[in-house]
DNA sequence: CCGATAAACTTGTCAGACAACTGACATCCT
DNA sequence: AGGATGTCAGTTGTCTGACAAGTTTATCGG
């Protein structure tokens, strides 16, 4: 544990960022802890010097420091002062939009993704029941049946949930709603909607099917390997395969 | 989207719980967004009716309401109000304390950990060098040389975030991080600390070792398999494989 | 009826006051 | 000398009132 930072020190320039004021504060100390300038027991400085640094309210500061800690990243004690935790353990998972911009970042969120959907699919292929796997026989249909990309996508996205909670495990779906939702809106920003996908719309509906039948036969094996050919195949469109890891 | 809940109809009670008023106020609002009472695209009951229901100053609704803001169950608009957003795919991926009370909670984590870390063994073996390698090498060997259940402990946990680190990837290294620690903390609280673990020991030891040597040689399958079948066994040793769903 | 403006409503920020808590230091008692 | 108790300064927690900024609703005039 570093001796607490000597108050005074921190450069806290001015508030001069985009959003709200309790916005920018948090996230002004959010990089002063990610970055290392603040460590895991370092006392932030007073609310009363952080007002004076940064010329805003003890409002602002007191909402700032309420949203570091629901963050993970502090705790505060009366008559004490507010203390930096050991937030890379404690801090929930998150992805933050700026995170994922590079193809980089998408093809190892979407390398995460494979391993957590492929056990999704096995599980699911273990647990399911009849009117889970009538719910993504559904899903399946509507994606031969989609007239355009949203649909298509819509169909996918709710074949994928449908599938971790078949897994009756609610850690799987919780993470796998946040991992798909995340992977979407990456990938909407970082790739221009494809005008046609006709040519790649039989081979995910293969793919698609594929998984539904190993599920529906109980085959948790084959689930597992079908969800992983999907899924790489995916990077591979995206032509993220080079991309995982730096 | 239904429609905004009336204002006044909110079963706000009074704010009797533990804790400061603004986590209490921040916890009561967060229940009612997730046991359904208020839906996505909901306005919550403006700062002044809150004010009024709960018998708090503006200022700790306004501190509750930005934890809220953090946690990703709404946003609040100036001029508009606090409308709750489709949380459960936006709201970071996090475990809270009294979610992994019981054996079955527990279970499920485990089971997710299981996948998660066994493609981190199996990515660890493609993309490690010799410095990561050395690194979990002397995990290894202070497991071996540990002289109490707590030296162990840590070095198992420094093992398998090395591991975490060897794959280069950072998402896998933050959830397995957060993944290991609560899942340490979820078994503390639920288990009395071994009095003796010499019957365990050497099989622990044999099992981190077929890990690692895989690794070592790059043999990513080998490496996955032998982390799969050590967490499924730390699942039976504390009998939890018949507890992973409901 | 429609458009412009004013008023009402709602969140964002500021300032000041007091309450509750912590730690350091001084004083008192054995 | 050592331990217990009290005081004070510092820090966070809560409350109150005021004004700013943005949105919605009501009113007025053409």
């Amino acid at each position: 544990m570093s001796p607490p930072a000597a108050e005074g020190t921190l450069n806290l320039g001015s508030v001069n960022q985009r959003g709200h004021l309790a916005d920018q504060v948090a996230r002004q100390l959010a990089a002063l802890i990610q970055d290392g300038t603040l460590t895991p027991g370092d006392k932030l400085p007073t609310e009363a010097r952080l007002v004076e640094d940064l010329k805003v309210s003890r409002s602002v500061v007191r909402e700032a420091i309420a949203r570091l800690q629901s963050e993970g990243f502090v705790e505060s004690h009366q008559g004490k002062g507010v203390f930096v935790v050991d937030w890379s353990s404690r801090r929930p998972f998150r992805l933050d939009g700026e995170q994922i911009s590079a193809p980089d970042d998408l093809a190892a969120l979407i390398e995460l993704r494979v391993e957590l959907e492929s056990g999704a699919a096995a599980l699911a292929a273990s647990r399911r029941d009849d009117k889970e796997c009538a719910y993504l026989r559904d899903c399946v249909e509507r994606m031969a049946k989609a007239g355009d990309a949203a649909s298509m996508s819509e169909a996918d996205l709710d074949f994928h949930i449908g599938i971790a909670k078949a897994t009756h495990n609610a850690y799987y779906q919780d993470l796998s709603r946040y991992l798909n939702r995340h992977i979407r809106v990456a990938i909407a920003q970082c790739y221009r909607p494809p005008t046609h996908y006709s040519g790649t719309r039989q081979v995910l509906l293969d793919e698609h099917r594929a998984i539904l039948t190993a599920i529906e036969r109980g085959d948790a094996d084959t689930a597992r390997s079908a969800m992983r050919m999907h899924l790489s195949r995916v990077m591979e469109r995206l032509s993220l395969s080079e991309s995982a890891h730096a």
